[in-house]
DNA sequence: ACAAAAGTGTTAGACCTACACCCATGG
DNA sequence: CCATGGGTGTAGGTCTAACACTTTTGT
């Protein structure tokens, strides 16, 4: 490996002769694709077909082509598994120090989290004859690889998103009554919340509008539908909405 | 493009034959690695020696090995281009996206950000002779590639941690007066800070505590040295330390 | 005695939390 | 008329922000 020692020397070498490095690495991407319903948080997951894995669920994902940027790729593999087309994705963690697998083909994967409203939440058949699913957090399977890790982590930082950015544009509908914003965050913090307090808090900080429209709901009295407001939503999610140590 | 299509299939042939997937992406890291002395934040650089990019400074960083844990490379290239060893280091983005500058030659590289102490901050001549040194974050110079963005990740990263996280303990020396916190926070907020406040807010939090020793300042009243509670610090980068949206 | 940095408390106001009853609708 | 979910206000307490003078040392 002493070829190697000088990054600098052996980068121009390669640049300038277009010899391929000679790094057994494969870059790969993964998504894991939130979505919600019911009082429900669900995740995107295919299921294996070939190989040591075959039968087990996994999250979608594959091989990054040379000329694509990172986050096209988990589009294309998100929408060639399961039909699902995602419109926000967010890159989360880069998992590559699985070295003991199998040392003649290392994957490095770039892992996105992504959400989608309900109403993409539709899966269509897709060429790959692969079966695709949304299980719900609570009873997902046994999982490929270390992809049960990555759901974790990719979930804590939802959890986390929560505290410090508007949360919910991307998971429900255009036009939805108050509390089922208020159930979302109580599925992904997994906890109660004060509904008078919560409504006071997240009207004040005016990302949410309250429409003419009611809600027609089975039973009980109807409920102001509610949107947001994306100017506003987009705003506070470059500023943050927890400033709270405000020294000085 | 059509038998990348399947995902799953194309993993499975590849892994059982051991051919190589004919993907032209090159993995790399780079480290961003801060160090703070006199009321400054420097960012460690070195010098490129070769190529279209040669007298421009850059991250230090370089291609990661076969079997070579992503972080290791880190610390690894590090070590070889400006002799600095670093102890803490954290995963900050995957960069790749730049697919226009060279299509036969992409590199995608895991951005790593750390720090070091100031005793660590001493450059030892290596056996690549590539020049490094220390940068105020005010004095950069022009940069290689897209490392003056990268540094600007690294930075308002850095910055958004002292909001939920204790900071300090691999960027101060082993004990240190307790103005020599309060000017890294200020130096890396960029704004001044109350000193009474921000003390009386630190030592609540208990990841800072007293010692016996005195601090012999040139002149003006010699002042407590203070250290870390390293106990008291890990939990607390765990928890977090904003915890302000309590609903429920 | 003066320059330089360290050390220290209080108060007013903002913000958060806890908490319970009435309203509108459908069956 | 009852079951279901929607809608609303206040008071007490906690936390934060603003603010300036005294202490210790070296010169």
């Amino acid at each position: 490996m002493k070829w190697l020692n000088n990054l600098c020397s052996f980068y121009i070498c390669v640049k300038y002769t277009h010899l391929k490095l000679s790094q057994n690495i494969n870059l790969a991407v993964d998504g894991i694709i939130f979505g919600y319903q019911d009082h429900s948080l669900y995740v995107l997951l295919i299921k294996q077909k070939y190989g040591s894995q075959k039968g087990k669920w996994a999250l979608p994902g594959g091989f990054v082509l040379d000329d694509e940027r990172l986050i096209d790729a988990v589009k294309r593999e998100v929408k060639e598994e399961t039909g699902v087309e995602v419109q926000y994705l967010e890159q989360l963690y880069t998992f590559g120090d699985d070295i003991d697998r199998d040392p003649r083909f290392r994957v490095v994967s770039v892992a996105y989290f992504g959400t989608v409203n309900p109403k993409r939440m539709v899966l269509k058949p897709t060429t790959d004859a692969l079966d695709a699913q949304w299980y719900s957090i609570d009873e997902i399977p046994k999982l490929a690889f270390d992809h049960a890790m990555i759901i974790k982590v990719a979930l804590d930082r939802l959890r986390s998103k929560l505290n410090y950015q508007p949360v919910g544009f991307n998971l429900l509908d255009n036009r939805f009554p108050f509390s089922d914003l208020e159930q979302l965050y109580m599925t992904i913090l997994d906890r109660d919340i004060d509904r008078r307090n919560f409504r006071k808090k997240i009207l004040s900080l005016g990302f949410v509008e309250e429409t003419d429209e009611y809600h027609k709901s089975g039973s009980g009295r109807p409920g102001k539908l509610f949107k947001f407001n994306s100017k506003k939503y987009k705003e506070l999610e470059q500023e943050g909405i927890n400033l709270d140590i405000k020294f000085a």
